[in-house]
DNA sequence: AATGAATGAGTGTTCATTCAT
DNA sequence: AATGAATGAACACTCATTCAT
């Protein structure tokens, strides 16, 4: 029992570190131009050795982007499992969700290039693993329809549309984030933006509106 | 001149028609699957004709969705231009936004494949194009500030955030348009939800805010 | 229809060159070791070429065999159909069957190679092709008997018999013509045994067998 | 001794148990299809231990064609070696032969793909265990041409044909015996025909001819 | 002796692009 | 101008074999 959790352990610490590679280095080339070579030369191991771990190129693509988009739902539930207040709630959720992009560039990379290159399968897990965000989003809104602090809305699709927005200033982040691609395809950063300074107008913008009161 | 005209004529519809023929191929086929011969046949010519008119299939594809940007931008503006109330300005414009994808579904197909296929060109393109509708949104965000209608805000970041809602909704209804892929990779199309169903969730959030009043 | 026809009359020269080299590159090699570009070069042409007129590797090969098929049965066919006696048509038939395969050697090994590398295959083709010939062996059998020429006898078991026996010699000529192998795989000739010299020996058995009469 | 009798006593027995699992396994998927793991598999060891036994895989096929080879000579010598009639002699080896393969049908497809992925082993190996067969064989026809049994003939010639005859007739059996191939690359079997009917019309054209006497 | 994780050479096929006609 | 036959670079995946344990 001992050699087989030690082994198993050692297989799964091979499979973090193929996972870990792999983000890398697809969020850097891009899902197509990356060989799958290029990700075992990076862990100088064999090519075969991937297969050992994932069927195939796809299927280690998708790994990563399932682990990544459990870490993200993990990392907003533990932050708002927590709290009380809708409003409170929706703000802590904005911030995680930011700060985790913020500390995973790579996987708003990794994301982008899923919606696009599998998209029933991204459909498929962001469904299974995101649904769960948007029921307790609704259920957020609907709490705080219930004690007055939120006006009279149509939940399903305000809540809809808080996720959307979220996702959109992501994704407007993310292209502006690149300046240029350099000879290899790789990126240089734009070091004066940063994501969670985006924290405070989406939040200001969901909860309180343009118009003034 | 006569005769150049004509011929510039003949080769703009020509043109046009290749453009109107690769977006619907694009749209359906996907850039990746898509075959410059399957465009070169759906118009019964050769293929060695769509080279006379773009340069390479990257070219073509990215003409394409310049064409669509420019449309979109174009019936934005011609909409809100004549417009005078800054939260009428917002109302018109994200209708329009909706509108234009609800008529042209294709294009949100090209959009979303220009994002991942050519990063940079999207980027490009995007600031080119788009950058005119932020520039103005953040105008009428500050007139309507100026007026007393809105409240206080940083107005680049609130305009970066109204652009990336819209954005998102686009792209969160693109996602769940598409029930299942069938065997040949095409999809079938859900009739029960429409774009502009979002028009008024979108507006009410951004003008009013979550919290009642 | 000059154009047409002068245009298919190239298009099928190229088919027939290729299947010519692929005969001789096959039965050189052998279907694993023969890669698609060991032809094309062989033809001095771009390997696509080759996929302009066959579907892929298999279909290649298989047409090689198919066309061989179809040489041999027109070759035993156009001797045996002028002829009355039935004792003479199956003389005739041994002497054009192994004459085929010593003109044409590498047939031999495509036959042979079709038959490992693509049972269901070789057993289609052989049996449409050959079944033809199956039925004709059976006929002459019956006419033979019917005029008091040959003893009697279980008819489709014996045409099987016949057939048999032409194929086992065909194949243990083939296992002994070659003496060695050198390193490129290729085979050195024996020159010193003919295929057509067991003509004789093969009719004398099939007509008369082993006991003294 | 006692020690290294009984160690190689059970190296013995393991490499029979290697070699029937091998046979099993190469004949229903096919030399290139089986690896090696299928077999080691099958033995519930591992991989390596194979290795232990066998140079190679190579080497591992050929071994189970030897040793089947070897049963097959042991098989017609032991019945054919008590007998005097040189006619009863052949009569009693065509129906030792096909009774050998009709016991061990493992084995025709074993000797179909020796023949065609190892050519020159194949014949290596044929000629060394089937040379002693031939040999007798042209002994025994010598035997009933000075007795006066059989008419005369070139024995050499003669001695090929008859088992060229045997071995193709097994051929045509085992394209024959299967129908179709199922999804899993394995095939059903037709019940309805027998090698041992063969006996007979084999053993009565070789003997009689077709000519009434 | 036995294991099985790791290795990496080897190849059929597609399709954007060219250019002779 | 238009064509479409020809080109050839590019790449995922398998599996026999090895060798550290």
């Amino acid at each position: 029992m001992d050699i087989k959790e030690e082994t198993g352990g050692l297989a799964q610490r091979r499979r973090l570190g193929i996972l870990d590679s792999a983000k890398r280095i697809f969020a850097e080339q891009g899902y197509r131009r990356t060989k799958v070579e290029d990700i075992s030369n990076d862990l100088s191991v064999g090519k075969g050795t991937l297969y050992r771990y994932f069927p195939d190129k796809k299927g280690l693509f998708l790994s990563v982007f399932e682990y990544g988009m459990e870490q993200l739902c993990a990392a907003i539930f533990s932050k708002v499992d927590s709290m009380e207040s809708p409003p409170e709630k929706i703000k802590a959720a904005v911030r995680t969700y930011f700060e985790f992009f913020e500390d995973n560039p790579q996987f708003i990379e990794i994301m982008m290039q899923v919606r696009s290159e599998f998209r029933s399968e991204f459909r498929q897990i962001h469904l299974e693993l995101y649904g769960k965000y948007i029921g307790r989003s609704q259920t957020n809104l609907r709490n705080g329809m219930a004690n007055g602090q939120f006006r009279e809305m149509n939940v399903e699709q305000t809540a809809d549309v808080i996720s959307a927005l979220l996702q959109g200033v992501l994704q407007n982040f993310y292209l502006s984030e690149f300046e240029t691609s350099n000879e290899n395809g790789g990126m240089a950063k734009r070091a004066d933006k940063r994501l969670t300074d985006y924290v405070e107008p989406v939040t200001c913008l969901v909860l309180e509106g343009l118009l003034r009161r």
